[in-house]
RNA sequence: GCUUCCUUAGUUAAAUGGAUAUAACAAGCCCCUCCUAAGGGCUAGUUGUGGGUUCGAUUCCCGCAGGGAGUGCCA
């Protein structure tokens, strides 16, 4: 058990319980007033006492033990001071035993919870705005299936709407498909840009797309064929991104897979008196909760993307029977999300409650946002070709023997691009550039991977014997020792909050520890027990290093 | 106009209402006879503005300024 719920348990306040005092126990800024403290400000509320009193009060019932070995009060504050030697090796038994599963837990019961993220548009090519919702996406499936859910990934393909009639002209007009089998998402990025040109100057070709996409609903079978091809090129190269950042889904049901959902859903909001007609429109009025109307139904009678994303979450409840359903969506939406979740509200859906709309922040480029119809997009895979090759140039000033100097500067470069687009609070907008991905120092990936690959180095030259007996920690040694000791509450806290970073700010903070360490302790001593027990820390921290990035989608490497 | 999010050092960022606001980058300096210097150390530098709530506010509430997003037939 971890020390915070041991003094929480041992505290015994009857007017909370034990995961709340656990919860707001915290590690005191500077280490010579404890390990542990409990503010007792918030309590003096409830208990009408002065924090001091409480405080106290709580001391003079506090039974010290072999684990807390003192008690004290400063100010509002209750200081634990633990047994740093004993908690050391409570921790390092631990590591060493769950090894690739410290820090899970089966917490979550085999709950199912739904991520519907990355979600890419048909045609369109893997650019930097997509990073975000596929590594946020990717690292919340990794922690929730960690901490014991059943995760089912959703990729929910935009692959419905006048675009693809619009591509389906261009096709016909500008390419051929033998170009397109060549130059695949290149291709029909050019002729999408093209018509949106040309478009300008003709307007007549958007009734053509028009046309177009009315031929592909109605089955037609050229079109579908051609649609069908697109989709084909697309999902075969979008999958080289998602296998380079070891993203997986379970399922591709995109908006054409709703299709013939929709009617039911439609229907039933009409059963249930929710729809009123609008300037020929069908909406939901939602004047009563401070938000614009939800439109269901354009005047001609066709669906929206409001009516699709009702059709999905029925069917995702009905198909998958969630206990929570998170959509990984720029903030952008987050009007959209309040309408539909709101609307399920409406109709009577008990599980409404359990939808999460998790947003975030919007990429820019230097020069304003990006835009596909323009063709002003970074490509992904341009940025990770550059950062990879910035590693492989660093490998080859740094360590030129390396052997495989390739395969270590692929995992440093796009465990760059994912940490980096993982580091800040998800709901920062980010201004892409290529200075911060490419540099490599400081608290970056780089720096966690050098750390494991010192890690890796040390483990390899230093002999150790099993036991030992934990000496007596410098200070060095017992920062190493906490920060290993907070990961399995930092995995659950990223799962609460639904925010990677948390594991993220988790790696630097315990590289940097390590890294002092290093430099502070010499590992390979004479002393056989001191140096068993470094050998035994190292390898905690390459394990506790190794899953936090694991759970980014960020693979590690031996040496660098 | 209305709704909503954001504003912390030169830059990028941390901080469940809690102890002296914390890092990195950039700048200047120091450390490779020693387990990987993609490292470690030192110096200097921060809460937009005016009120309020509180024992205590970067955090909560109300103004103001600046920026982003959304706001009925795109997704």
């Amino acid at each position: 058990m971890d020390y915070k719920s041991y003094i929480a348990q041992k505290l015994d306040i009857k007017e909370l319980s034990v995961k709340e005092i656990a919860e707001s126990i915290e590690i005191p800024p500077d280490t010579s007033l404890g390990d542990f403290a409990l503010p007792c400000f918030p309590l003096s509320k409830i208990m009408r006492q002065s924090p001091v009193k409480i405080a106290e009060s709580l001391k003079e019932k506090f039974v010290t033990d072999d684990k807390v070995v003192k008690c004290s009060v400063v100010g509002g504050y209750l200081n634990f001071t633990i047994d740093r030697e004993k908690y050391a090796d409570d921790v390092l038994r631990e590591i060493k035993k769950d090894g690739a599963l410290y820090g899970a837990s089966s917490f979550g019961n085999g709950k199912t919870i739904c991520v519907d993220y990355s979600s890419i548009n048909i045609a369109k090519p893997f650019h930097i705005g997509h990073l975000s919702t596929t590594v946020i996406g990717s690292a919340l499936c990794k922690i929730f299936a960690f901490l014991g859910y059943k995760v089912v990934g959703i990729n929910h393909l935009g692959d419905y709407g006048t675009q693809f009639g619009k591509l389906i002209v261009a096709f016909k007009k500008w390419s051929d498909e033998e170009t397109v089998r060549r130059d695949k998402l290149e291709e029909l990025s050019r002729i999408y840009v093209k018509f949106h040109e040309e478009a300008k100057k003709d307007p007549s070709l958007e009734d053509e797309a028009r046309r177009y996409f009315a031929l592909i609903e109605k089955g037609d079978e050229e079109s579908n064929r051609l649609f069908g091809l697109f989709k084909e090129i697309t999902l075969a190269e979008v999958d080289k991104i998602y296998k380079l950042l070891n993203v997986t889904f379970d399922s591709y049901a995109g908006e054409s897979f709703y299709n013939d959902k929709m009617d039911a859903v439609v229907e039933e909001l009409r059963e249930k008196g929710l729809i009123t007609v609008s300037d020929g429109a069908s909406i939901v009025d939602l004047k009563d909760y401070d938000m614009p109307p939800c439109l269901i139904l354009k005047s001609d009678g066709s669906s929206l993307y409001a009516t699709r994303d009702l059709a999905a979450a029925v069917y995702r409840h009905n198909t998958y029977d969630f206990y929570k359903c998170l959509y990984v969506v720029a903030y952008q939406q987050d009007l959209h999300f309040k309408q539909v979740f709101k609307v399920l509200e409406l109709m009577g859906k008990p599980w409404a409650k359990d939808m999460v709309h998790v947003s975030y922040g919007m990429v820019s480029l230097e020069s304003g946002s990006m835009s596909t119809r323009e063709g002003k997009v970074v490509l992904l895979k341009d940025v990770i070709d550059r950062t990879v090759e910035k590693a492989y140039k660093v490998i080859e000033e740094k360590n030129p023997d390396l052997k495989d100097k390739e395969e270590t500067a692929r995992a440093v470069g796009t465990g760059a691009v994912i940490f980096g687009a993982l580091s800040n609070n998800k709901i920062k907008d980010i201004v892409f550039s290529y200075d911060r991905v490419l540099s490599f120092e400081g608290e970056t990936c780089p720096y966690v991977l050098y750390t494991v690959a010192r890690c890796n180095s040390v483990l390899d030259k230093v002999s150790a014997k099993k036991e030992f007996t934990v000496p007596a920690l410098t200070d060095s040694e017992y920062a190493v020792i906490s920060a290993l000791g907070r990961f399995p509450e930092t995995v659950v806290s990223a799962a609460e909050k639904y925010e990677p970073s948390l594991i993220t700010r988790y790696a630097i903070d315990l590289a940097k520890a390590f890294n002092k360490f290093y430099i502070d302790c010499k590992i390979a001593t004479e002393d056989e027990n001191l140096r068993s027990f470094r050998v035994e820390l190292v390898s905690a921290v390459k394990t506790a290093l190794t899953n936090a990035l694991t759970l980014l989608g960020i693979k590690t490497v031996k040496e660098m």
